[in-house]
DNA sequence: GGTGAAAGGTCAAATAAAGTCAAAAAGTCA
DNA sequence: TGACTTTTTGACTTTATTTGACCTTTCACC
């Protein structure tokens, strides 16, 4: 159930140019005659950032749930990029010298390099050391994974 | 219905030069089709003061309903942003609402309000809740900062 | 000044989504 | 078979929107 499901969503994203593919989880939940959570299964086992994916929802009249791909096989330099960064500890220094070299190589501007930049200073995130570096490093590889969205290029 | 009616609203105060648009709101509810009250939900969910609106009306008969777009000329009213952000707690969606403002008020370009949404998502920020909301408050705070220095403009 | 119609305002209930979490069931594999 | 993992289910929660009954203000007119 759970593997059609994602073939399911897979196929309507490759259809879809963009990447991008909007429904509404109950009504797929009707069409595989499914719990709506089972839905919220899917989504978190198999289009979890780590796979590539982009999950966004709403809730209340008029909700919705917005799956976009991100362009990882795109970029090889990029991928492997974030994969170090997975799971990672990244200190101020590196943090910075890696986006220095995004701006370097014209995958971020030069506002667009600040902002980052004053985003992961120590000042920035009041938080012990340990944690620090890690929640640094988590938003150096959000950075990057936007940095494959087709709507970020354009 | 409310997204519907927020992006005609938000249609006529572009076309009006001046940033001002005056309506009835039983006709906008005519229009519409939907009941009075609808429309006094999308003002206070969507052109909020936060939001940078100034909502004013008057009753009776001759009434009306009068939206002002509120300019944010310069840097003062980063200031006062920076300082209510200033030890403070900030949810993903008024976060959101924030850098959503920023960008149409010009500060930021779509990507890099891209950027900023997406290092604020909960998903970047592996912490628990009130340390999220503070983290990203101070993330916020960075932005904002950063929006007020001159090299980021010249 | 009193009155009634013409606005707009308020608030709470009903409805429409989606999210969470943990227990139960099903599958896997040594 | 027993232990472990993955999947399925559903009760409960949270958020967002829609609707309608009732309230207040303003104005025109007598």
């Amino acid at each position: 159930m759970a593997d059609q499901i994602e073939r399911y969503i897979k196929r309507l994203l490759e259809q879809q140019e963009e990447g991008v593919v909007e429904l509404r989880r109950n009504d797929l939940a009707k069409i595989f005659q499914c719990v709506p959570s089972q839905i919220n299964y899917v989504l978190s086992t198999r289009f979890a950032l780590e796979q590539g994916y982009l999950v966004e929802s709403r809730r209340g009249g008029g909700g919705y749930i917005r799956i976009v791909k991100l362009q990882m096989e795109d970029d090889k330099e990029l991928r492997k990029l974030i994969d170090k960064t997975s799971n990672n500890l990244i200190s101020q220094q590196v943090g910075e010298g890696l986006i220095e070299r995004l701006q370097e190589e014209g995958f971020l501007t030069r506002r667009e390099a600040m902002l980052v930049k004053a985003i992961i200073r120590r000042e920035a995130l009041p938080l012990e050391l340990p944690l620090r570096d890690m929640v640094r490093a988590n938003i150096l590889k959000a950075v990057l994974l936007t940095l494959t969205r087709d709507e970020f290029n354009q």
